[in-house]
DNA sequence: AATCATAACGGACTCAAGTCCGCTTGTCAA
DNA sequence: TTGACAAGCGGACTTGAGTCCGTTATGATT
């Protein structure tokens, strides 16, 4: 496997060394609150002020540990989107090293990726709430980039692989099978419409199977 | 054309009689002031206190004659939304008439919808801000549900009609297909991404071209 | 025309996100 | 050890959405 995907999530500021003791022990100390306060009363109903004051901080400290409430999700989400990210690319790895094609990789890819997100709606409907063109923070943008980066990288090497069609919009076609899975709509889909996870699953896999050449 | 679309965008209290003089008199003073507004300064930039304010009413007032700004919004669309259904049916109607496949009319339906919506974009994102689960007003959604049942019906027919395999589940890919068609993603692909309307279009007929069955 | 129930009005108020800025403290170099 | 200063801290403040409620206007009834 030839592309490489050379994207870290870069955290607020990790540089590790650098930083103060008091800022680290804040940190910590911030993302343990928010998480008890999350798992206790859930992300939407726990407040910015209520995090800072059970973490017993100043809301000027919160905010300049976390720039806001989407930055502070996005941390406490870190470990298991890396840990994603790495099972992601070591099980394509193998996948390819065993010759399983292009689009079987990136409908595994998928039905992990909904296995994903429904694991962490709460968290990342408050990541993507202020919309995906508003958000300055670049570092908000990763996760999402790197999703697009795989889909991507995966329809290009099926594309050469001539298990779709060369003139397919690879670049688009990227984005729109991952918008089904942005949280609001996942949410939606999940909540509203009832559907299950497996069902959501088998829908993107009959997208992705319309792509491949008809023989 | 046997499949029936009963709905209707029910605006706020449009029962047109039964309004006292000033509530009708407000109502328009408040849309056309918040036009005005938004055509000047932009959606985003134009709050509700500015509305009252330039509207010459109080704030309670205009919370009276609209739920939030995302009602308001929706009430501005109002005319060309009907305006845009009535035609899709009408050529919908048209279309079946002179025996184009259910497949055609769906693309034809989804190239319509993206130039909609990019004449609309900014109303579309506050509109939709508030996510698809939270919003309790249920008028919001109606636009939302309505496109839902043109791609739903029109899919259903395409499957009877076997223009599509038997087993794909339509409810499921009636909501994928019109997901990259959400406000916020659409508009990121336009601004960030740069896709092209004809683009855009491109990539989601693409989609519905996998549904059809291989021969 | 006067009465009155009811809907509409206005603006002060609440609530949450995010900013500002004067004070404090950890770090590093002398 | 010390002292300077960048970094960190806290909480008052700003901003915008949306609510509440006492006052006022409308129009159906008499």
């Amino acid at each position: 496997m030839s592309r490489s995907i050379p994207l870290e999530i870069i955290d607020d500021q990790e540089d590790g060394r650098s930083q103060r003791r008091d800022a680290i022990a804040n940190r910590k100390l911030i993302l343990r609150t928010a998480e008890k306060l999350f798992a206790e009363r859930g992300v939407h109903e726990v407040n910015m002020a209520d995090i800072a004051q059970a973490a017993g901080v100043g809301k000027g400290t919160l905010y300049r540990r976390f720039t806001n409430k989407a930055a502070l999700c996005l941390a406490l989400m870190d470990a298991q989107m890396r840990e994603f990210q790495n099972t992601m690319l070591e099980r394509m790895r193998t996948m390819s090293a065993n010759g399983v094609s292009r689009l079987e990789q990136l409908m595994h890819f998928l039905d992990a990726l909904v296995h994903f997100t429904d694991a962490h709606v709460p968290l990342l409907c408050e990541i993507q709430r202020e919309g995906m063109v508003t958000q300055d923070e670049t570092s908000l943008q990763l996760p999402h980039f790197w999703q697009y980066m795989t889909v991507n990288g995966l329809l290009r090497a099926a594309r050469e692989a001539g298990e779709i069609a060369p003139d397919l919009d690879v670049d688009y076609l990227a984005d729109a099978l991952l918008a089904p899975l942005k949280a609001d709509i996942f949410r939606y889909q999940r909540e509203v419409r009832g559907f299950s996870l497996e069902r959501i699953s088998q829908g993107l896999q009959t997208l992705v199977s319309g792509l491949r050449v008809c023989v």
